[in-house]
DNA sequence: TCAATTCGTGTAAGCGCTTGCATTTATTTT
DNA sequence: AAAATAAATGCAAGCGCTTACACGAATTGA
């Protein structure tokens, strides 16, 4: 069982200086021909691999992105992430994932971690975090991209999620709904769903109506919370006739949970989801959602970051476009007719 | 905008060595108590955070684990992955995740990029791999662990596959069943469904049935994958009265397609799946499906790969228990009566 | 043809940290 | 109280790599 390979013995054994190899190895343009040639038949004949922790440390760069997401569980942020992560490795670089389950301490400890194993950047979902992470990515002097939401403070490539919860909601307008509920994940640690809630509750002004308080039922983002949201505002005075719902997993255990209380839909009742997950598209009915481009969210946070390393200028805000996709859960109200 | 604060600065404003500062981080019992309190007032005052590629490179320890997933899009291990992350998290470690999409040299790439990061420890999914990643494994001096899976080649922690799918299979046999498809994963590069497929065809054969060519349908791990699924199975000369399903993303769309169809499921069709993930639990009518304990496994594997970082021995092979879970969507066959 | 460039390579100084060993200081034993 | 032992600390040598800088050879321009 022989001690790794080390440059020096690439180095010694292709007659060249550990300098040659090394710049072999990165910048292969500033060799010559034949001894790039000498140099990588050598390392390939002694199985060698550069030590990340050395190269790190004697270069400053790691070649590794640190993204921070709230949670694996969400099938969302899972394509979002894989994007990323296939850009990123497609330029040489490797992603490291955290998550913190919508803790904000906990996502500063990932943070700090992150920044201590020396990524060369760093992307962070939403706008909303401990103050403490807002200094820690200040005196950081690397890029730093917020993600799925949008913030002055950071370079930000997201959605316009209130506009997002405005296009739904206005859909359910158009349809002729008048009673309308929401139900949304839980807002707090959450600067995306609120700014749905936000985004839901000024068009619904903006429409000329009042909204009562337990018009919007705040749930764990998950098929259950869907269900139990739906029975929350069926509890109203005057139930809805139609719901947005923050997102499609909540949509669906809203229809399951009808479903089951023997509503039709969408006769009975519209519901109109976010995300266009797999199971929207599947589950019948349909149900009627905004469609985003989380994979290209991916792709583009990727490139972005890939440029801001470079030393690229990044730009300020991108915001991705995203659309209503109607299908079987959204319909007029019944006594509309 | 002042330069990054190393152990050496640390060292002289407190008035000690180096050594002392190392060693007041890493082994707080090895120094005198004020010392220790003196050191970690100063690291307190600076905000000083040590450099892990340093660190790294000196002890040849990185206080990291890889592990190397088929894909992230799949629920079952984000939940798996999850626990892990959180169990090494509270001993310090990070967890650095890749992913393969079910391709083994993708794999391999990753698992030679994790090693040349100097991950301490290594977590593999399945017991089936590129050639090369095996020797890999072999030549790397340090501990990994298969999950998911068991193979004798390397501690394990995982699910007797075969034997869960005999579970389900049973379980449609006593029912009364005698005609059972089943819709799998695709089991190229996938030994795990390949695993449960043979689970499957051989608790058939031994209870004295034969099996047609056509019994099996392989399709995509997804909702659509069990539709398409369940319209070949339907095609066969003698359609099944039940099915087992892979995971329960295949039994989901299985039913969602049996519904389309207008069969009556359990009445006309029996389902069974594998996994008990959420959507199981909350569809109509619920799946019947047999639970794992993917928390567990994460948990467990954790666990396993610390004390193996740590020297101990490894267990060879953990087999985590798992139970049949019967909900709505099996039943006796409708001739049986 | 000779100086001025450019190119390819080697030399060697670190990058920030840990750790074996030596040294000093405190504690225990005789 | 002196000797033996243990505990706490400092010294300094790297860990494996990159990269200024230096230097000679090849190329270019006048």
């Amino acid at each position: 069982m022989q001690k790794r390979i080390r440059i020096q013995d690439v180095a010694q054994i292709a007659g060249v200086s550990t300098a040659t190899v090394s710049r072999a190895l990165t910048l292969p343009h500033r060799v010559r021909p034949e001894t790039l040639d000498l140099v990588q038949r050598t390392v390939q004949k002694l199985g060698y691999v550069p030590d990340a922790a050395g190269r790190a440390l004697a270069s400053g760069r790691t070649k590794t992105v640190g993204c921070v997401i709230p949670t694996l569980d969400h099938a969302i942020f899972a394509s979002s992430t894989h994007a990323m992560q296939t850009t990123l490795a497609a330029a040489g670089f490797q992603l490291l994932v955290g998550s913190h389950e919508y803790d904000p301490v906990t996502e500063l400890n990932v943070v700090q971690s992150l920044q201590q194993r020396g990524v060369d950047a760093m992307v962070l979902v939403g706008g909303e975090h401990h103050k403490k992470l807002w200094k820690l990515v200040q005196e950081w002097r690397k890029p730093t991209l917020l993600t799925w939401a949008c913030d002055d403070r950071l370079p930000s490539v997201g959605f316009d999620n209130p506009a997002i919860a405005a296009l739904g909601t206005r859909h359910l307008l158009d349809l002729g709904h008048r009673d309308i509920g929401m139900i949304s994940g839980f807002t707090v640690h959450n600067d995306r769903a609120r700014a749905r809630v936000d985004g839901f509750r000024a068009t619904l002004l903006q429409a000329g109506l009042r909204l009562a308080k337990d018009q919007v039922s705040e749930q764990a983002l998950k098929l259950s919370g869907g269900r139990l949201g739906l029975i929350a505002l069926l509890k109203a005075k005057k139930p809805p006739t139609a719901i947005l719902c923050g997102n499609d997993l909540l949509a669906v255990g809203a229809l399951l949970e009808a479903q089951r209380q023997g509503l039709q839909v969408p006769r009975d009742l519209s519901i109109c989801g976010i995300d266009n997950h797999d199971l929207a598209a599947e589950i019948l009915p349909g149900i009627t959602t905004i469609s985003l481009p989380t994979r290209e969210l991916g792709q583009v946070a990727a490139t972005q970051i890939l440029a801001a390393i470079e030393g690229a200028p990044i730009a300020q805000q991108s915001l991705l476009p995203f659309q209503l996709l109607v299908r079987g859960t959204t319909a007029n109200p019944r006594n509309a007719e």
